[in-house]
DNA sequence: AAAGCGTGGTA
DNA sequence: TTACCAAGCTT
């Protein structure tokens, strides 16, 4: 790779749209370092595209860290809902207040990387963002930009330190944090996955990838494990127009979050009788998840919810399409 | 170090 | 429709 790539990468950024709310101009000031924070820990494993309403939704309501510090855990739950990966959220508090009690965020990546939630990537893109820092940002699209490049076969995984020292060796001491940025983008908008566009690509001159002709069999796949099926209930408990909520336990699957009340999803199969039925996704198994009318007094902690507010409840997607799908059929009854 | 942890978009 | 994948972190 030539000497002038870093250059060549940076002139092709700065004369493309923005993706990012708080991106600024080259000579802007940087950013403020609550925002990067907040955006780069949303960005993780989630789309540019789903993160932007988010992220604004929550600057507007916890317009800094000291504000964010000062929320009820509940409240920040509620917020995230629906974006996946709750532990990122619980994290997200412990991270703010730890910010708010000694007055800043660190200025460098090793002290930054000691806050929860941030791990190699997100404490090496906050130092070079925020701060200037000639950090190595790698993540997946980094890795991948990279391996073309250089023409590495090898799956990601195996070729970590090379890929590292590799981005070592390309990030410039100027403007490293829009160089991470660049790279990043360059992997999300041409460097894709699939599909290269390298007719448009800032990095074709040189690329091995590109020259062999084949540019998208480069890193090779990862194994894809195995998704088993598992299946579950949930009680509705109906009263007055309220269902009762409870809140998931602070570890495991949907840590903390509201929920619909039942048992572990250990069955081996789907009880017949339900409202409802839904099958959702998670990231190593499929859950169906029969919904059934329960009658009685429910016991445990909770609170009855009015459904005409449920959109208040702060349901992640699991529950939220199980409690959609019982008033859908309500209303087809009721039709 | 391998596994656990969500969700939505795209092909 | 299934399969893949995304600005990863934690234990």
């Amino acid at each position: 790779m030539p000497a002038s790539a870093a250059e060549q990468l940076l002139d092709h950024y700065d004369c493309h749209a923005r993706s990012l709310p708080w991106r600024s101009m080259p000579g802007d000031a940087p950013p403020e370092p609550y925002h990067v924070w907040l955006s780069e820990v949303m960005l993780q494993q989630t789309t540019v595209a789903t993160v932007k309403p988010r992220f604004r939704r929550f600057i507007e309501r916890w317009p800094t860290v000291e504000a964010l510090a000062a929320a009820p855990d509940e409240e920040v739950l509620h917020e995230w809902a629906g974006l996946g990966y709750y532990a990122r959220a619980r994290n997200l508090i412990a991270c703010a207040r730890t910010v708010a009690a000694r007055g800043d965020f660190p200025r460098t990546e090793s002290e930054l990387r000691k806050l929860p939630g941030l791990g190699d990537y997100t404490a090496a893109a906050v130092a070079a963002i925020a701060f200037g820092e000639r950090a190595i940002v790698v993540d997946t699209n980094v890795a991948r930009v990279i391996a073309r490049v250089y023409g590495l076969r090898k799956p990601l995984a195996e070729a970590r330190k090379e890929i590292r020292e590799l981005a070592d060796r390309m990030t410039p001491d100027r403007r490293p944090g829009d160089f991470a940025q660049a790279m990043m983008d360059l992997g999300a908008t041409i460097c894709r996955p699939r599909n290269p566009g390298c007719g448009n690509c800032p990095l074709a001159s040189g690329c091995m990838a590109r020259d062999s002709g084949t540019p998208e069999s480069f890193p090779a796949p990862k194994a894809k494990p195995e998704r088993p099926k598992r299946y579950g209930v949930a009680w509705w408990f109906e009263r007055d127009g309220a269902i009762w909520l409870t809140r998931r336990p602070e570890r495991g699957m949907l840590g903390g979050m509201a929920a619909l009340p039942g048992p572990e999803w250990n069955l081996d199969r789907l009880p017949t009788p339900s409202l409802a039925l839904v099958s959702h996704g998670f990231t190593h198994f499929t859950l169906d998840l029969g919904v059934i009318h329960r009658f009685g007094t429910p016991d445990g902690e909770g609170w009855w919810q009015p459904l005409e507010r449920i959109g208040e409840a702060g349901l992640p997607t699991l529950y939220r399409r199980a409690v959609e799908e019982v008033i859908a059929r309500k209303d087809d009854l009721a039709a």
